[in-house]
DNA sequence: CAATGGAAAACC
DNA sequence: GTTTTCCATTGC
């Protein structure tokens, strides 16, 4: 007996699989998609059976271990890994490694393992095991008894170690070892569903018909419209058939606040997102294999959670850019889930209010079903949006909040009411200079300013990670010139305490969050009012559901419409939106104040009037115009090198193979230097092919991947939008 | 013509 | 990834 093993090793040229002789006392255990330990040259490496042979012409050697007792992937994850290899040129091994949590990816070193806990058990009835009690202190542990059967031998331990000693000793109780699953959700009050208005009902039903089709619908539902109310009738349809559902949020608003809602509903929740420990993780996926699970909720890579018969798979905030792998494989959940949707019979739910213009479009052309749900859940108002033009308040020296937002934040303050600022930049300032030489602290490896960050006293780069520490005098000149330009979310918090002393204030970011729980943390802490002001990134303008918050500030909104993206407005667009539902979402009505540069930005008037249909032809027409996507395909291909020369060369080279073998009807833009031109001391140029329909695309990026796989100089990065 | 070293190929 | 193989250069 002879299996194919793929071996897991990072390099990209041993893409294939090699072929192992079976030993005779391994022949029972082998089975397609378990992992087992094979000698490779010198070395003992990890890999996954792929396939079994009877006969092998090659002079195979022997598998030194199979190291599962059931298979880590099945026959659909298996066939998964081989379409996701192809949508997106990476490795198989990397794909089969995106698809598994770590502890389940073949590797090298680090074990994790089952979490096994000792539980008691009686022996006998309560009554005789009652009876049979020495003394009151074994009496009080038999007690423990009456209600469960089963105890955690610690809990026992606590009421009397040595009398639980005794009764095991006399065989009244007995003690079993049993696995326990590391995460555990909150015990959590039951709730019914909530009454449906006219239209959730409508739009329940309508998703309701196509429960055993794979058809997509797309949920277009305002915030606060009561999209997870339809979610949850629906998974309940769902589970009652006897089938599982998976929920697909993206990272950042996959709160407790989410997961605390699905658990008032349902019990068997398996949650997966990158919170949880390695081993937390493993012990929910294995839930999940064992079918002990009949909701999923995870982030992007929950898409591929084992489970075997998915009723229904839901993408909640359809738009959110994070169900884009950014790195290999780099796949997009959304194209994963119209496979198993189609293996499944599954119907797939995008639910948004700004839906991407990607699958508003499809919408439109009725291949996805559109789904409306346009008026708020609870009879609210939309929240009023008031533009402020920055350019006006900078000539009256209110650089940081105009005067509006100060006095409205003031009268919020004073009733008692919360404030949200959204400023998407993290850090003290975006850039220090010295005003006598002109110095400019800047990154050695990425070519762009440093960010200061004062709570460590450091400059750091945002792109790369590179930290420095702040001098007192410029580096240059030694004098103390040193000036600190741009807004970032720390010099705003020390700006709010000078100017509302009594105000409590806390600050939501990258950095203050590392911590594990901090995240949470802030959210209960200002939930439960013990802050005024929440001040924060992006990180604060998705999801969050505070009902006392009736003011949001949005500080310069227009950065993201500067990045040289094709998405920007949409972004921007997206944002806003966000960040604008998260005022007002209980009895007082919300108000929102944006701050800007651009305060006629046709963008900006669409968040003003909550127009998204205006914003979605506006859009379109631009995209058409400039030939982007839902009108264009768009593949781009960064060319890396260390080498500035060798990357200009290679890159030409690249463009002139694609304009040999692609149609002529695909647009072939660049070489152009990327967006961030030196990133890690690594020189980036981009090309960029737009086609609508084009046979030898994939072949021949192929044949360029394998060209540069071998380039120690170059390399290529293919990423398809 | 052996010794050396670096790049390429193989690794079952 | 590590090891082996290959081939060209170098030294005597």
């Amino acid at each position: 007996m002879y299996v194919e093993v793929l071996v897991e090793i990072q390099n990209k040229h041993v893409d294939r699989t090699f072929t192992y002789r079976v030993p005779e006392n391994l022949q029972n255990e082998i089975q397609i998609g378990k992992r087992v330990l094979v000698p490779f040259g010198s070395q003992m490496l990890e890999g996954y059976i792929l396939n079994v042979l009877e006969t092998s012409e090659v002079d195979a050697k022997d598998i030194f271990e199979v190291l599962d007792e059931e298979p880590v992937l099945n026959e659909e994850m298996l066939e998964l890994g081989k379409c996701l290899k192809n949508l997106t040129l990476s490795s198989l091994s990397s794909c089969y490694g995106a698809m598994l949590p770590k502890a389940l990816k073949a590797k090298k070193k680090v074990q994790i393992k089952k979490k096994m806990e000792s539980y008691l058990k009686l022996c006998m009835s309560f009554e005789s095991a009652r009876e049979e009690a020495q003394n009151d202190s074994q009496k009080k542990v038999i007690d423990l008894f009456q209600e469960d059967h089963l105890i955690f031998k610690k809990k026992a331990n606590q009421v009397s170690a040595s009398a639980v000693k005794t009764l095991l000793k006399n065989h009244i109780l007995e003690e079993i070892e049993e696995e326990v699953y590391r995460y555990t959700m909150k015990e959590v009050a039951k709730k019914e569903k909530k009454v449906f208005t006219k239209e959730q009902e409508s739009a329940y039903k309508k998703i309701k018909e196509g429960l055993e089709t794979s058809k997509v619908y797309l949920l277009h539902g305002v915030t606060g419209s009561g999209k997870t109310e339809i979610y949850l009738e629906l998974i309940e349809d769902v589970i009652r058939s006897g089938k599982q559902a998976l929920v697909l949020v993206p990272e950042i608003s996959l709160t407790p606040q989410l997961v605390h809602r699905f658990s008032e509903r349902f019990t068997r929740i398996a949650v997966l997102h990158s919170g949880l420990s390695d081993g937390e993780r493993y012990d929910e996926w294995r839930k999940i294999l064992k079918g002990e699970a009949d909701i999923v909720i995870g982030a992007r890579s929950a898409i591929f959670a084992p489970l075997s018969n998915i009723g229904i798979i839901i993408f909640d905030e359809e738009h959110s850019d994070s169900y884009k792998q950014e790195n290999n494989p780099k796949y997009h959940a959304l194209d994963i889930a119209k496979i198993r949707s189609g293996t499944h019979h599954s119907p797939i739910v995008l639910g948004s209010a700004t839906p991407t213009l990607d699958t508003m479009a499809r919408a439109m052309k009725h291949v996805y079903e559109y789904v409306p749900l346009l008026t708020r859940a609870n009879g609210k108002l939309m929240p009023t949006v008031t533009i402020i033009d920055m350019e006006e308040e900078t000539k009256a020296r209110h650089t940081i909040l105009s005067r509006e937002l100060e006095c409205k934040m003031i009268e919020k303050l004073n009733k008692n009411e919360q404030v949200l600022l959204l400023l998407n930049r993290r850090g003290h300032s975006t850039t220090i200079t010295c005003s006598n030489c002109g110095f400019t602290y800047r990154c050695p490896n990425c070519d762009i300013a440093l960010t200061y960050h004062k709570s460590s006293n450091q400059l750091r780069c945002h792109y790369c990670g590179y930290t420095k520490f702040k001098s007192d005098v410029c580096p240059e000149c030694k004098e103390e010139g040193l000036s600190y330009y741009g807004l970032g979310t720390e010099k705003l918090e020390d700006y709010l305490e000078e100017v509302f002393p009594r105000a409590r204030v806390i600050r939501m970011d990258r950095d203050s969050t590392t911590k594990k729980g901090a995240y949470e943390q802030i959210i209960e802490d200002f939930g439960a009012h013990k802050y005024d002001i929440l001040l924060g990134t992006q990180m604060i303008s998705k999801g969050l559901d505070f009902e006392h918050v009736t003011l949001v500030g949005i500080l310069n909104a227009d950065q993201s419409l500067n990045i040289p993206d094709y998405r920007s407005n949409e972004k921007t667009f997206d944002l806003l939106c966000q960040a604008s539902g998260r005022s007002g979402r209980s009895e007082t009505p919300g108000e929102v104040i944006i701050q800007t540069f651009y305060p006629d930005h046709y963008i900006l008037k669409c968040v003003q009037n909550h127009n998204y249909l205006d914003f979605y032809k506006y859009e379109m027409n631009i995209r058409k115009t400039l030939k982007y996507p839902p009108f264009y395909y768009l593949v781009t291909i960064l060319i890396k090198s260390k080498n500035y020369e060798s990357a200009s060369r290679e890159s030409r080279k690249v463009k002139d193979y694609l304009t040999k073998h692609l149609e002529k009807t695909s647009i072939i833009l660049g070489p152009a230097t990327a967006s961030q031109f030196l990133l890690n001391k690594i020189y980036h140029f981009e090309i960029t092919i737009k086609y609508k329909f084009d046979e030898h695309l994939k072949e021949t990026l192929k044949e360029l991947d394998e060209i540069y796989l071998t380039n120690k100089e170059v390399s290529l990065d293919i990423d398809f939008h």
